[in-house]
DNA sequence: GGCGCTTTAGATCGACCGATCTAAACTGAG
DNA sequence: CTCAGTTTAGATCGGTCGATCTAAAGCGCC
């Protein structure tokens, strides 16, 4: 039976089970690509019957969610604290590249399958979605890890020039998520190094 | 009946429905996605049967590759030249960023089904390729879009600071592949602007 | 120890996939 | 006109997909 509390609070069995069918479907789409990830090689993943995947998750989309849900959870953890720890823009600048790129160098297939899914999944009428939605809970924490309105405190601050933040930030962002998609082109690839050209990069840009 | 020529030359039919079937298949995947696009979906685009699609394309890799090469054969129009006219490093830098951003906007479609394509492929063992398949007679042109030589020739000039070439080159590629989808983000996206942006940031880097 | 909720396996559904086959329609040279 | 080669439409194949249903098994509480 449940909990006396009120009925929402999940069983051991429910919240223990969706943790490990959302690792597992991390570690399949990392390995064989979201596209060709299915309900079915996670269950086999798990060990389970693919019902038992749709029982925990209502249907695909809501296992999708989870995962950027705890992909989002592990980076906001991860970041927020480095960037919180510096004072001035330039130094935040620097702790979001190097956090980030610590982040990707320890929590890989995690942050391969999160990109995996951001860059092929679209919606019924084929649209890209800007960002995976995630609990309200997150969006204060992920609101500190816009890059555009970083770059553009730095300017109002006069350590940065007047460059337009927005195309620096899409082209940082695009730099970094590159990093993911070479390491998993070359697994040797040095991910801690390349941010470190990235900092002197755009220290130099800003 | 075939020309007189050896058996190779394909006929006129031939060629034109596969100029149209890869056209199609184009817009089909800059519209819903690789992911979601399949050989019957294709065909209805075209007005025929999915039989005629396979009957002029072997499968459907062959059809991607058609893609491929179609898409290479006019960046590398595109670019090479831009890049000739340049004497030094410096400026052949420049005239990559430049002619790269300026293909995006005149083929947009075009690039984003071949960026899609060359970012949800994977093959049959779940890994990415590393490079679409190109015509032998390509090769010799896109080497000298290979922007890691670039810095490096740039380098023994003297006219660059010896970063490393590789980790800024993935930098690049990624900031000019990321101007492809945020446009399809955000059609008013100014991919021109964003690539003056690009060369002034690139130009403080190197 | 039996009851009720939770969780499971397995069968099944309709839909779409890439690919193949057959036969008909088309086309141009003789 | 005839006929061989080219190109087409349409049916069909085996397979996988996400989703649903049913019935049984598991398990904590009284």
């Amino acid at each position: 039976m449940r909990s006396n509390q009120r009925d929402d609070s999940p069983t051991f069995t429910e919240r223990a089970r969706r943790a490990q069918i959302v690792a597992c479907a991390i570690e399949v789409i990392a390995e064989i690509g979201y596209a060709q990830t299915s309900i079915r090689k996670i269950a086999r993943r798990v060990g389970v019957a693919m019902s038992v995947v749709l029982y925990h998750f209502a249907n695909k989309d809501e296992l999708v969610r989870a995962i950027a849900m705890a992909a989002y959870r592990s980076a906001v953890a991860a970041m927020v604290p480095a960037l919180d720890a510096e004072a001035t823009a330039a130094g935040r600048l620097r702790a979001y590249i190097r956090s980030h790129v610590a982040f990707i160098s320890t929590h890989r297939t995690q942050f391969m399958a999160v990109l995996d899914i951001a860059l092929s999944y679209r919606s019924a009428t084929g649209h890209r979605l800007d960002q995976l939605e995630v609990d309200p809970g997150l969006h204060g924490d992920l609101a500190k890890l816009d890059l555009e309105s970083l770059f553009r405190q730095g300017q109002e601050a006069g350590e940065f020039r007047p460059f337009d933040a927005r195309s620096v930030a899409v082209a940082l962002r695009g730099a970094l998520n590159n990093a993911v998609l070479e390491t998993a082109r070359d697994p040797g690839f040095d991910v801690l190094a390349y941010g470190e050209e990235l900092v002197v990069v755009f220290a130099a840009a800003t």
